[in-house]
RNA sequence: GGCGACAUAGCCAAGUGGUAAGGCGUGGGUCUGCAACACCCUGAUCACCAGUUCAAAUCUGGUUGUCGCCUCCA
């Protein structure tokens, strides 16, 4: 693999002004995880600012909403890095935003302020629906296996931040007040159009023409970070500044958060392809200009998920969310090994003849896992060597489809079930798949202790060749939900 | 219009120079009272065209198609 010094990303001062970054391992370690950084656009090591430690945030939420399956892939590849990171020995602190505050409506944009919009639908204030979202969220993430970041701020709980921010930048030259509103001075950057490599003037020849310009810019490519002139009177949600009263852009809380709680330097930042622009794009611009310094190394990015009709998406109305697909009876740990068994960076294409597929495959993994007896001794070369490949799989950019690859293989290898138990548990630390839960343990024992007593009969049925019976009873257990299967090891049943 | 990504078997999807991983499905088989489970076997020359090379899915150029972004009160 090619390595390359990471391009400078520090937009104020062109050269000679390095982040913190390239601290050595120490022995006992080493950094041989590589990733794709959207800021260089190559795959490059990854090598954290302190030696052992990974800072990383997440752009969380809009809560305005339930999350869909598009918007749950990209957490569930970021939370796959997490885990991946913690596997080869991290210590990770990560940091996620909600957003309650401040962004405005999407594709179908009508003007009017997300939140509004849907407190407005429910008949709830802002807040209820803030909080009923964010709470729908994070169970999204549990049925998911989507790990809890270390810390999860959401954006009206850091306002005094925001205003400071706001007001050092003003302090600085790099913001200024117009028509109420405080904006941020992009030519004042030297480089900011960082990722998408196009210049100002190539940004203007083929502007959007249905959005509305704000004539209290200075330059087109200038953002808001304070508002107190809105066009949306009705904003539920506003604080006193220094500038009046009102509420932050859309942008300053994930620069504000992010430093609130790992401080000036970040190792990773992640989230959706669509936030690198505008998003991002100014989240560097805002911090960099506000710190004098380079801010965050890497940034990890996660392409969308598409249907037949282009990429999901909130304003379209419909879209497919996890509860969803639970009433179509599919696991949500089957999306989740629908999302590993492919790359985070390619386009995935959804669809339920897609999904029935991972369904099956999940199912028929899962048994060959709970199958797995607690036998032999630990082959203590073949458990490193699928360790070793297993991880290096994952340091290949995050290959997580050969790291199930890696999976399946060891599944097959002729070794003890133990040796497999213990694998399979280490690969879970990463892929979290739930193929150690013990289902069963939900079940109503009433029901068990009736399932139990029926294969009973049914086997002295058996036994007797009254297979009429045993058939009888077999049929009667399956309109219950009940499925029995006649193994070589015995009777095993499972709910349908 | 600008910038970028992608295009591999019925479906999903790995693979960046040496003659195509894996999963699901399909078909065949073993096992089984039957069914299911399990296990074994079974498939593509990589959108198209041209070029570089001893050798290309993999590099270069072009074409076509799909998708994303082009903000700042998305």
């Amino acid at each position: 693999m090619q390595l390359t010094k990471l391009q400078d990303s520090f937009i104020l001062f062109a050269k000679g002004n390095e982040a913190r970054g390239g601290a050595q391992m120490g022995a006992g370690m080493e950094n041989r995880m590589e990733i794709y950084n959207s800021l260089t656009k190559r795959v490059e090591r990854f090598v954290p600012n302190e030696e052992g430690k990974v800072k990383m945030y997440t752009c969380g939420p809009t809560v305005y909403h339930f999350a869909h399956i598009g918007n749950l892939r990209s957490y569930i590849m970021e939370d796959l890095l997490e885990k991946t990171l913690r596997y080869l020995g991290y210590d990770v602190k990560r940091v996620m935003n909600i957003t309650d505050v401040g962004h405005l409506s999407g594709d179908s944009d009508d003007g009017e302020d997300k939140m509004l919009k849907g407190a407005r639908r429910e008949h709830k204030s802002v807040m209820e629906i803030a909080g009923f979202y964010t709470d729908a969220f994070f169970e999204d993430c549990k049925k998911l296996h989507i790990k809890r970041p270390d810390v999860v701020e959401p954006a009206t709980g850091c306002i005094k931040e925001f205003i400071h921010m706001v007001q050092v930048l003003l302090e600085k030259g790099f913001a200024y007040e117009k028509g109420g509103n405080v904006y941020f001075d992009t030519s004042k950057l030297a480089n900011y159009h960082v990722f998408s490599g196009q210049t100002e003037e190539e940004l203007l020849v083929g502007v959007r023409e249905d959005v509305e310009e704000d004539s209290n810019k200075k330059n087109k490519s200038d953002f808001v970070l304070w508002f107190t002139k809105s066009k949306f009177d009705a904003q539920e949600l506003k604080w006193e500044s220094p500038w009046g009263q009102g509420y932050p852009g859309w942008h300053i809380e994930c620069s504000c958060i992010s430093i609130k709680h790992l401080g000036e330097y970040m190792d990773i930042h992640c989230g959706g392809v669509d936030n690198i622009f505008p998003h991002h794009t100014n989240e560097i611009a805002q911090s960099e200009a506000y710190l004098g310094h380079k801010w965050c190394n890497y940034w990890f990015h996660v392409h969308h998920l598409n249907d037949q009709t282009g990429k999901m998406s909130k304003s379209k109305g419909e879209f497919l969310t996890v509860s969803l697909l639970e009433e179509k009876g599919y696991r949500p740990l089957a999306y989740r090994l629908f999302c590993l068994q492919s790359h985070y960076r390619k386009p995935l294409m959804f669809s339920f003849e897609a999904l029935s597929n991972m369904e099956t495959a999940y199912n028929k993994l899962a048994n060959k896992v709970a199958g797995l007896r607690e036998e032999g001794e630990i082959e203590q070369d073949k458990f490193e060597a699928y360790q070793k490949r297993f991880a290096d799989a994952l340091c290949d950019d995050l290959n997580s489809s050969m790291a199930i690859t890696v999976l399946y293989d060891m599944l097959k290898e002729d070794m003890t079930d133990r040796t497999k138990r213990e694998l399979a548990k280490r690969f879970e630390e990463v892929l979290s798949l739930g193929l150690f839960d013990d289902r069963k343990e939900e079940e109503d024992p009433e029901l068990v202790r009736y399932v139990l007593g029926r294969i009973e009969e049914r086997a002295a049925a058996k036994k007797a060749k009254d297979f009429k019976t045993a058939d009888a009873i077999r049929d009667e257990l399956f309109a219950k939900g009940v499925i029995l299967e006649d193994t070589r090891e015995g009777v095993k049943w499972k709910k349908a």
